[in-house]
Parts: structure tokens; sequence; C-alpha cells
DNA sequence: GTGCTTGCAAACGTTTTGCAGACTC
DNA sequence: GAGTCTGCAAAACGTTTGCAAGCAC
């Protein structure tokens, strides 16, 4: 936290309350979230701001790279602290599960699609798409137009 | 186009003149375009129609398997008729070209992903975001915060 | 005091929805 | 004629922008 407003100082940027907020909120997550829940204060667990401001200064920090965003499916972005951001992702399309994983472990997968089709790949902006282990178990795959037993 | 209508009188669905000109549209432009480009009647070349009918109208068709779509970064969904579809795509994050590639050849990949990470992956509605070849050239990573001479 | 930042409101682009009238079967 | 489908308008959603007042420096 400290660090995050030494950088936000050393660029000439101010620290105001609704800036420590969003840092505070994302620290406080421990996890990527969207711009609403920062604005809401985490439901509760830290005072309210505005939605407007609290996009600008996701877009300011993002800019400083104190913070990272990233898009799941359809639904809001989700910002997250850089530093415990783990660099790109796996959503499931299911359960919307976010898995994080450090790019090193992306290696094999991105140079292959170098291989195959010349692509420097990045899931770090907008991750894989697909059933994770769980999900790819229950859903059997939709055998015939038939919905499965929905509650 | 006259298998495309049988397929949905066979579903008791019926032709209407903006039902075809969805179809009309997705056949002319022969690539996944916006539902406003079919609205618009591809600037000029069709009639012009209803945007919410148009929705409405690629939401049914994809629901009978004649059209499919997919996300492009942010921007509008792409439509196309499944037939001509390839199945799975990637886009530059640059120049947002579009290169679609039959399913076969990402399956390599696909159980890449499978057996490093578990995930089910499917590049068919949320592409593969990468820079293609040209682009990855193009753009020398950014080297220090300085814009590339701008126009 | 300067001017970056805020909060509010209003706009944005994409997509969805409500509804009376039109058209397909 | 029954019921689906249309076109228009309005809303929903996430996000951006304009602007006067407020605050960090």
């Amino acid at each position: 936290m400290d660090t995050a407003v030494d950088a936000l100082r050393s660029r000439g940027l101010r620290v105001s309350a609704a800036r420590r907020l969003v840092l505070e909120a994302l620290f406080t997550a421990n996890r990527p979230i969207p711009a609403e829940q920062i604005a809401d204060g985490l439901a509760g667990r830290l005072p309210r701001s505005d939605l407007a401001s609290a996009y600008r200064n996701l877009e300011t920090l993002e800019a400083v790279g104190l913070v990272r965003h990233f898009h799941v499916g359809h639904g809001p972005g989700l910002y997250g602290l850089s530093d415990r951001a783990e660099g790109e992702y796996l959503v499931c399309d299911s359960c919307s599960a976010v898995r994080a994983v450090a790019p090193k472990r992306m290696d094999h997968i991105r140079s292959l699609i170098k291989h195959e089709f010349g692509y420097e790949a990045s899931f770090s902006h907008f991750p894989i798409i697909g059933l994770c282990a769980h999900c790819a178990h229950e859903e059997p795959v939709t055998p015939n137009a038939e919905e499965p037993s929905a509650p």
C-alpha cells in the first residue's frame, strides 16, 4: 500500500481519498473484482465512492502499472493489483471461475500458437475461455437439445 | 439460401422479409459482420431493416444452427453463417484482422491446454487474441513509453 | 493558489425488452 | 383467423465524458 502511494507521488499524481479507496478495495478483495464493487465499497466493508471516479482511477493506476484488468466473457471487466495478478487467465464458461497462472506456465502453449499460426498470443487481457475440469464433467456436452433438469 | 429457408420452415419458424434479409446479408458479406451492418443493409447493397429485429433474428437463426457469432475484444459481436464459419478464430489486437481456422488445426493446442490446466478450451466464441505475424513485426514492443511517431 | 481530482449527470455503444400493429401460415 | 414477427421506442448494461466545485500539493 505504501509502495503504491509512493509510486503515485513519484509520478506527480495526487493521493486522494478516492484513489486510496480504489487501492484499498483491491488490496482487501485480494482477487480481481469489477469496478462496481470498488464503488460499492466491497458491499459495505469500505466507504462507497463514485463509479465514474473508480473507472478513472483504475485507468490512472493501470497506466502507472499498479493495476491490471482483463475481461471475462460478457460481464464487466475485472481489476486487480498487478503485483498479485498472476499474469494470464483461464475462465470457465460454465461456472465463471477465474484461474490465474504464471506466464511461464503458458509459454509452451504460446509458442505452439506462434509456430502454428504466427500469432503472438496473450491471455492476460482476454483469457482462455473453456470448461474447467469440474464443469467439463458435469456438462455431458448437451446430448440432444434436452435441458438437463433445470432447478 | 434455400436450405436455410427449409431449415426455418421445418422448425415451424416463419420466413419473413426481415429474416430473409439477415440471411442475405450474411450470404452476401461472406465473412462475419456486426448486426449493425445487417440492419444497414450492408451500406446500401440491400434494403435496410430494424436493428432490434436483426438481433432477434440472429438469435433465432443461431438457435436453429444456421448462424454463429463470436466476440472481438471490445466492439460488437460478429455474426456469420455457420456453414462458412471455419470454427475457431484468432484476432489481432493491433490491426483487428480476424483469422478463421478449422477446429482440427486447433486440436493440438487444445489438448495441450487440457493437459496443462484441465480446461476444455474453445476459441469459437471468444477467440485467441494476440498480434498477427505482420503486427508483431511492426510493433517493437513499445520500447520506452515513447509513442512511435503518431500521425 | 494552482490545477489535478472529484462527484454528479448525461452520453456513449451494444444489446435487450415492451408493445401495438403487420404479416405468414 | 391465429399467432408469429415486425418496427419503433425505451431501457439495460458497462463504460466514458463534460463540467463546476473541492482538495492535494
